[in-house]
DNA sequence: TTGACATTTAAACGAACGTTTAATACGAGC
DNA sequence: GCTCGTATTAAACGTTCGTTTAAATGTCAA
């Protein structure tokens, strides 16, 4: 501990850096952006009121900074986990690129509470978005469409339309993204709860249900 | 206009309350209930900023108001266009069931305006659910939904299960929901306007698609 | 015209907000 | 030990918030 203070000193710094961008993640998920107040965070993250100003410059940057540093990268790992599980298939098929992606969304590398967070925050900037959308429209959303998009393009006819492809992806997209947005929605109406043993069965009817989606345009081959 | 003064007099009553609430649903769906103030609901209204409190209490009571006198009314238009839509069938079948659905959410009884509010409105309480929420979901969310699985066990095999009918009535209405809650991150994307030509293939592909994922359980009937 | 009632108005309230400031604390390098 | 630069602190800043008040205005019945 003696031979590397520069680092020690670093931690010091950060910890506290650190902690804010947890808690304003947690807050803001839960409460929306203008209902949390610079005040509640560092209360929580117990700080002091000015350190937001202090590492962050202001609460909007703070916002920015938590989907920049805490939103982007989970996301990056459920995009890589949807890669690296339709890569693991041998041969590329409907059934393999919407099972990797129910799979990857649903049941992806994420505990159950992140999951929560992760799309409240993303659920808050599609009903009103700001700056942020833009940063995960542009990093993420639109490389995963893009992907999405190619695997279909590979696994489906050749006489299909763009359109036609465009709106299969949105479907597809669709489906696995309320099953996790209407989550509360659906907890209410049917009282399931959503353990592992649901969230499995969900996949299954995703995946059947989208693969008899796309199986209009593509009738022999989506098994 | 001598005969009937009371009349006069609550129609003057009415004109500030309706006028505050027609922009209060108007700023409350475009920045969501925290970013707006009163005093900005009041201006856009042209009246006395104590005029929210005289007639409605308070801010939180001017969002439920809106809630109830406004969202609650259109939604039971939608409700109603898809039951006569469905009803006007001679037959049941699960075509009729979600095209009937899909064109009331996207072509029903809304102006575009009207229709994207509305959807902001409901999107904000998704996200970040109030009072207002439970008021809309006991409302019309309910009963919507049981309609839907009603309607849906009388057209689909009887053999069917319970939670297999459950997912299929909330699959159909993702595709509903989610082709109307994610509009700027699909036009964004594509480039397309939602204008009557790309909305009426939107439920074409909708009705499709839906119709393919139920004909998982369904083979022989669908269409 | 007068009196009772409902509505609108201007002004002010205290509280909470995001942000700034200036002083203090503290570890790293000389 | 001293100094420099970064981090933390308590306090205050000016603004805006939702809400309240009390007076003014308007409306209709008697």
């Amino acid at each position: 501990m003696i031979h590397d203070q520069k680092t020690l000193k670093n931690r010091k710094n950060e910890m506290t850096r650190e902690r804010i961008l947890d808690e304003a993640e947690i807050l803001f998920a839960r409460k929306g952006y203008h209902a949390v107040s610079v005040r509640e965070i560092t209360h929580a993250a117990s700080c002091n009121l000015a350190a937001v100003n202090y590492h962050f410059g202001n609460k909007q940057k703070l916002y920015l900074e938590v989907f920049r540093s805490r939103w982007l990268p989970r996301a990056s790992r459920v995009h890589k986990c949807f890669r690296e599980s339709l890569a693991a298939n041998e041969t590329p098929s409907p059934n393999a690129v919407v099972q990797s992606l129910a799979q990857a969304f649903l049941e992806g590398p994420m505990t159950d509470q992140e999951r929560k967070r992760h799309h409240q925050l993303i659920s808050g900037e599609l009903s009103q978005p700001t700056e942020a959308f833009e940063l995960v429209a542009d990093q993420v959303l639109r490389p995963l469409f893009n992907n999405l998009l190619d695997d279909l393009r590979t696994v489906m006819p050749d006489e299909i339309e763009e359109e036609q492809l465009a709106l299969n992806a949105f479907s597809i997209l669709a489906m696995v993204l309320y099953f996790n947005l209407a989550r509360p929605f659906i907890s209410r109406f049917t009282g399931y709860t959503y353990d592992e043993t649901f969230k499995a069965r969900l996949v299954d009817h995703i995946v059947e249900f989208s693969l008899n989606g796309l199986g209009a345009n593509n009738k022999e081959n989506n098994k």
